[in-house]
RNA sequence: AGGCGCGUAGCUCAGUUGGUUAGAGCGCCACGUUGACAUCGUGGAGGUCGGUGGUUCGAAUCCACUCGCGCCUACCA
C-alpha cells in the first residue's frame, strides 16, 4: 500500500465496476426499502446542496442495502420547464433570433437536443459521487411513460371537476409572458412611493382622496371603497366618484376591508389588477376593467393617450396629469413588497386571463390527515408546523404555463371554444362524437411541478399495475430541503393519496441548507459557489476563478468575485476525494439548522481517511502471509486489549446503529471517527504494537491479536462504508480474505450489528486502568518537560493486589507507551524518595526526581492538581450539605456524589501528603 | 402581523428524556521523526453555556420575560 491515501487512484475505478455488475439493482426478497431521488433539473448542474442530500440519500440506501434489504434508490432527472426554455431562448437571443421565429416545433426539437447535449452533467456528477442508484430505472419526466402518466391524471382529476378552466386573476410574469403560480413569485421590500390623488365627487359636492402605489392602474379603477362605520364617508355610500384621466363615473362602496386608520380611509379599487380589489369586486359585483397587455404595456381600453405605454411611462403620464389637473394632493416615499417572479425577476403583474387550476382544497384535506395521524412523518419534527400552515391555508393552483417546452395540456377546443378533454383528439373524438369536426389543441403545457408531484409513482409505472409499483409504494423516506416543501412535498402527499390511495413517503428528512464558510447562501451571483468535484479532484486558482467569474448574469461584478476567491483560495482548492467530502457532509447533518460549509474541516476529513488507510496499512503488514487464526481449530488466545477494542466495537455498532435510524448522520460520524481513531489507533494499534514484537509473546497470543486486528478493522470498514463507499471498499478487498470473509463487494456484506454478549466489562476496566496510569506518567513527564523517549523508573505506592497483578501484566505495554523503564511497588512503610506523583485510583505512581525534575516546578503542578480537586470536593460538598438533596434527590444520585466526595479526598489526601514531603526536602 | 429556528471555548458545532469534572474538530502554545500515519504523535492553555427572573434538592437542559441574529408565510391601499 501507498503510503499516502490517493482517491484518485481507486474511486473511478471502483464505481465503473460497481456499475457494470448492476450492483445497485434491488436485490433479494428483504423487505423493500426505496428512496426517490428529487429529480434535479435535466440541464442543471450538480451544486453543494444536491451532493450533500445525494450522499446522505446514498448513505441511507447503502445502509439498507447492507442490512439485507430490497433496496432501489430511484434516478432521474426534471424537464423544469421555465428554467430550460429561458436557457435555450438566451442562446436563440444570442443568435439575433427567438422561439417565435423558430416556431413552436423546431423550438421544442431544439430543447431536445439541448437536452441531449448537456443532460449527462448531473449524472456525471452523482457517479463521481458514487451515487448507488439503480441507473436501470433512470427516468425522465418528459419520457412517454410519465408523461402518459400527466395525461392520464390530468384527464381523472378534470373529470372529477378538481381540475378546471377559468378565467381569474393570476400572477402574470410580463417578460416571460406566462402566467406562474402564487409560490413563484418572492415578494421583497423595496423603495416606493404613495401618490395621495384627488377623485371629485360626480355632483361637484367635493372630492374624495385616494392613496396608491401604482398610480397608473387608476385608469381600470371601478370604485372607491372606505369602511361602512366610518363617519367621514357614510353619507357618501352609494353615490359616485368622477374618474379623473379615464372620465369615468364609479361608484363609492362600503366594505369592511378597508381601514379606516390608514390614509385617507379611501380606498381606489382595480378588480383587473390587485387581488384585493378583485375580491372586494366580486362582492360588490363590480365591473373589471384589463387595461394591460401581456407584455404590461397599456391596453386599448385604457385612455387613449396612455395605450402602447410601458406601465411604468404609464405611471409617470399618469402623476404628471394628475399633478397638471390639481388633482395631486401628496407625494410620500413608502417601502412596499414588490412581487417578482423567482425565474425572470420580473416584476409580477396581477393579470386576468384564462387559465387551468387544481381545486386544491378536496385535495390538500386527506393530505393534511396524513401527516396530522403519523402516517407521514416529518424529521426533524417541527416541520409539520410549516406544512399545515401552507396546507389549511392553500389556494387553487395554476397549473397552466404559457410556455411551449413540458407536457401540453391534453384539452382541445372545437369551432365553438367547447372544451373536451381526454387521453388524445382520437379518445376525445370518439367520446364525444366529434367526427372530423375542426378540433384546435390548447396552446399551453402544464406546470413543471404538475409531473414531478407524480414522481414517486409515474416513474415505478403507473397508470400500469406494475411489479415495481406494487414492491415500491409507498416509498420509505423522501430526503429534501425545506425550500420544497410546499412546491413539491406536498403536491406528492396530495397527488399520491388521489391515485395511489396511500403516501407517497412514510417519513421526509428535511436537511438543512449549505452556506459557505461566512454563512452566506452559495448562488452564482454572489459568486461564492464551489462545485463539490473541484472538492474531490481539486482545482488550481486560475480555473476557479474562471469558473466563478463566467457567464454572470450582472459581469461587472466579476471583479469583486476575482478579488474574494483569490483571497479565500490563493493557492485554489487541494483534491480531497470523494470519502473526505462525503464525510464532511455527513458530520455536518446536525439537525434543525442550515451548515456552514468550511474546506478545513473536509481537511480533516481527508486526514480521517488518510489515518484509516495507514491503519489498514499497518494491520496488513502485521498479518499479510502470517497466521491470523481462521482456522476453526486454530489455538487462539486473546489479549485484554483484544477482548477491550472488540467491546468498543460492539459499542460503537450499536451507536451507529441508533444514530442513522435517526436520521443523525453527524452524530453516526462522530461515532465512526472516535472509533477508528481514538480507540482502534490510539490505543488499540499501539497496545498491539509489544504483542507482536515482544520476544515473549506466544504464538496463540500473536495469532489473537493479528485476528483482532484484521477482524475489527473488517467490521469497522462496513460500518463506514455508508459514508465513504470508495476507501472502504479499497481495504475491504484486501483483508476480507484474512479476516475470514468472502464477496464480491463490501457493499453486499452485512451491516455490523452490535453483539451484547460481546460487550466485555472486564476488559474495560481493565484497559481503563492501563490509560490511567499512562497517561498520568505521560502528564508528568509532558508537564515536567522530560525527554519523550527517556525512560523512567517508576515506583508505585498503595498498590494493592489488583494494581500488582496489572502492573506485571502490563509490562510491556508500559515500557512502549509511557517509556517505563522499571516499576518497582513500594512496601507500605518505605519512605519514598523526592518525587513527581500521578494518582491511579488509589494507587500512587512516583517518578524519582533526581536528575530529572525541578523541585519547584513539581511544587506548582501539585498545587495546580490540588486546587482542581479543591474546586470540585466544594461542589460536591455544597451538594452533600444541602438537607434537601440529600433527602430529595434519589439515593443512587447522593450515593454517587458520596462516592465521589471520597475519591477526591483520598486524592487530595495523597497530593497534600506529597506536597510536604516535596516542600520540606 | 403570525410561525419556525438560532445564540455553549478564538472559529465551526455536539450536548437525546434536568444529576457529566460542560465535550469535539479546527486554531493556539510547548515538546517530539529508529517505519502505520507530520494528512502524524505527546502534553497544555482556553467557556460564570446571550441577559433577567422563576420552577426544582439540583438548570446549558424546563417555564416566563428580555436582547441580538436568521429564515418562512401574510391583504395594508
Amino acid at each position: 500500500m501507498e503510503k499516502q491515501f490517493d482517491p484518485k487512484a481507486i474511486e473511478s475505478k471502483w464505481y465503473e465496476r460497481w456499475e457494470a455488475r448492476g450492483d445497485f439493482a434491488p436485490a433479494g426478497d428483504g423487505e423493500p426499502y426505496c428512496i426517490m431521488l428529487p429529480p434535479p433539473n435535466v440541464t442543471g448542474s450538480l451544486h453543494m446542496g444536491h451532493a450533500f442530500q445525494h450522499t446522505l440519500m446514498d448513505a441511507l440506501t447503502r445502509y439498507h442495502r447492507m442490512r439485507g434489504h430490497r433496496t432501489l434508490w430511484q434516478p432521474g432527472t426534471d424537464h423544469a420547464g421555465i428554467a430550460t426554455q429561458m436557457v435555450v431562448e438566451r442562446q436563440l437571443a444570442g443568435e439575433g433570433s427567438d422561439r417565435h421565429a423558430l416556431g413552436r416545433e423546431s423550438f421544442v426539437e431544439r430543447i431536445w437536443q439541448w437536452k441531449a447535449e448537456s443532460g449527462g452533467t448531473i449524472t456525471r456528477q452523482m457517479r463521481r459521487l458514487g451515487a448507488s442508484v439503480d441507473w436501470s430505472r433512470e427516468r425522465f419526466t418528459m419520457d412517454e411513460g410519465l408523461s402518459a402518466a400527466v395525461n392520464e391524471v390530468f384527464v381523472r382529476l378534470f373529470e372529477e371537476d378538481l381540475i378546471y378552466r377559468g378565467q381569474r386573476l393570476v400572477n402574470w410574469d410580463p417578460v416571460l409572458r406566462t402566467a406562474i403560480s402564487d409560490l413563484e413569485v418572492e415578494s421583497q421590500e423595496e423603495d416606493g412611493h404613495l401618490w395621495h390623488f384627488r377623485y371629485p365627487l360626480t355632483d361637484g359636492s367635493g372630492h374624495l382622496v385616494v392613496a396608491t402605489t401604482r398610480p397608473e392602474t387608476m385608469l381600470g379603477d371601478t370604485a372607491v371603497a372606505v369602511h361602512p362605520e366610518d363617519d367621514r364617508y357614510r353619507h357618501l355610500i352609494g353615490q359616485t366618484v368622477r374618474l379623473p384621466l379615464a372620465e369615468r363615473d364609479i361608484p363609492i362602496v362600503a366594505d369592511d376591508y378597508v381601514d379606516p386608520e390608514f390614509g385617507s380611509g379611501c380606498v381606489k379599487i382595480t378588480p383587473a389588477h390587485d387581488f384585493n380589489d378583485y375580491a372586494l369586486g366580486e362582492r360588490h359585483d363590480l365591473p373589471r376593467i384589463n387595461i394591460l397587455n401581456e407584455d404590461a404595456t397599456v391596453a386599448d381600453t385604457a385612455p387613449e393617450a396612455y395605450r402602447g405605454l410601458d406601465r411604468y411611462a404609464a405611471r409617470e403620464r399618469v402623476v404628471a396629469d394628475m399633478e397638471a389637473a390639481g388633482l395631486l394632493a401628496e407625494t410620500e416615499k413608502h417601502r412596499l413588497m414588490v412581487p417578482r417572479g423567482d425565474r425572470s425577476g420580473a416584476v409580477i403583474e396581477p393579470y386576468l386571463t384564462d387559465q387551468w387550476f387544481v381545486r386544491a382544497k378536496p385535495l390538500a384535506e386527506p393530505a393534511i390527515r396524513a401527516v396530522e395521524d403519523g402516517r407521514i412523518r416529518f424529521v426533524p419534527g417541527n416541520w409539520d408546523k410549516t406544512y399545515y400552515e401552507w396546507m389549511r391555508n392553500i389556494e387553487d393552483w395554476c397549473i397552466s404555463r404559457q410556455l411551449w417546452w413540458g407536457h401540453r395540456i391534453p384539452a382541445w377546443y372545437d369551432a365553438d371554444g367547447n372544451v373536451y378533454v381526454g387521453r388524445n383528439e382520437t379518445e376525445v373524438r370518439e367520446r364525444h362524437g366529434l367526427g372530423d369536426a375542426a378540433l384546435t389543441r390548447d396552446e399551453d403545457v402544464l406546470d413543471t411541478w404538475f409531473s414531478s408531484a407524480l414522481w414517486p409513482f409515474s416513474t415505478l409505472g403507473w397508470p400500469d399495475d406494475t411489479e415495481a409499483l406494487r414492491t415500491f409504494y409507498p416509498t420509505s423516506v423522501l430526503v429534501t430541503g425545506f425550500d420544497i416543501i410546499f412546491f413539491w412535498v406536498a403536491r406528492m402527499i396530495m397527488m399520491g393519496l388521489k391515485f395511489m390511495d396511500d403516501v407517497p413517503f412514510r417519513e421526509v428528512y428535511i436537511t438543512g441548507l449549505i452556506r459557505d464558510s461566512e454563512g452566506q447562501k452559495m448562488s452564482k451571483s454572489k459568486g461564492n459557489v464551489l462545485d463539490p468535484i473541484d472538492l474531490i479532484d481539486g482545482i488550481d486558482a486560475e480555473s476557479l476563478v474562471a469558473k466563478r467569474t463566467a457567464g454572470l448574469m450582472q459581469p461587472q461584478k466579476a471583479k469583486a468575485i476575482e478579488k474574494m476567491t483569490r483571497k479565500e483560495y490563493p493557492d485554489g482548492i487541494p483534491a480531497y476525494g470523494t470519502d473526505a467530502l462525503r464525510f464532511t457532509f455527513a458530520a455536518l447533518a446536525s439537525q434543525g439548522r442550515d451548515l456552514r460549509f468550511d474546506l478545513e474541516r473536509v481537511a480533516g476529513y481527508r486526514n480521517f481517511c488518510n489515518k484509516l488507510w495507514n491503519a489498514a496499512r499497518f494491520v496488513l503488514m502485521n498479518t499479510e502471509g502470517e497466521d491470523c487464526g481462521a482456522a476453526a481449530d486454530a489455538e487462539v488466545e486473546l489479549s485484554w486489549a483484544d477482548r477491550w477494542i472488540v467491546s468498543q466495537l460492539q459499542r460503537t455498532e450499536a451507536e451507529v446503529d441508533r444514530q442513522i435510524r435517526a436520521y443523525r448522520f453527524d452524530l453516526a460520524a462522530k461515532a465512526v471517527y472516535d472509533f477508528v481513531w481514538h480507540h482502534y489507533c490510539d490505543w488499540y494499534l499501539e497496545l498491539c504494537k509489544p504483542v507482536l514484537n515482544a520476544d515473549g509473546t506466544g504464538e496463540a497470543a500473536r495469532r489473537g491479536t493479528r485476528r483482532t486486528l484484521v477482524r475489527v478493522l473488517e467490521a469497522t470498514l462496513r460500518l463506514m462504508h455508508p459514508f465513504t463507499p470508495f476507501i472502504t471498499e479499497e481495504i475491504w478487498q484486501r483483508v476480507a480474505s484474512p479476516a475470514g470473509r468472502e464477496g464480491d463487494s463490501i457493499q453486499h456484506q452485512p451491516y455490523p450489528r452490535a453483539d451484547e454478549d460481546r460487550i466485555d466489562p472486564e476488559a474495560e476496566a481493565e484497559i481503563a486502568w492501563l490509560q490511567e496510569v499512562i497517561l498520568g506518567l505521560r502528564q508528568i513527564r509532558g508537564e515536567m518537560d522530560i525527554a519523550p523517549r527517556k525512560a523512567l523508573p517508576v515506583l508505585a505506592q498503595n498498590a494493592d493486589a489488583d494494581d500488582r497483578a496489572r502492573l506485571e501484566r502490563h509490562r510491556d505495554a508500559l515500557a512502549f507507551l509511557a517509556a517505563v523503564e522499571s516499576v518497582r511497588v513500594l512496601e507500605t512503610d518505605e519512605e519514598p524518595p523526592e518525587s513527581a506523583t500521578a494518582l491511579a485510583g488509589r494507587m500512587k505512581l512516583l517518578v524519582p526526581m533526581a536528575g530529572l525534575i525541578d523541585k519547584e516546578a513539581e511544587l506548582n503542578r501539585l498545587d495546580k492538581r490540588l486546587a482542581q480537586i479543591d474546586k470540585e470536593r466544594s461542589a460536591v460538598c455544597g451538594k452533600l450539605d444541602n438537607e434537601n438533596f440529600v433527602n430529595k434527590a434519589p439515593a443512587e444520585v447522593v450515593q454517587k456524589q458520596r462516592d465521589r466526595l471520597a475519591e477526591l479526598d483520598a486524592a487530595l489526601a495523597e497530593l497534600r501528603g506529597q506536597r510536604e514531603r516535596i516542600a520540606a526536602m
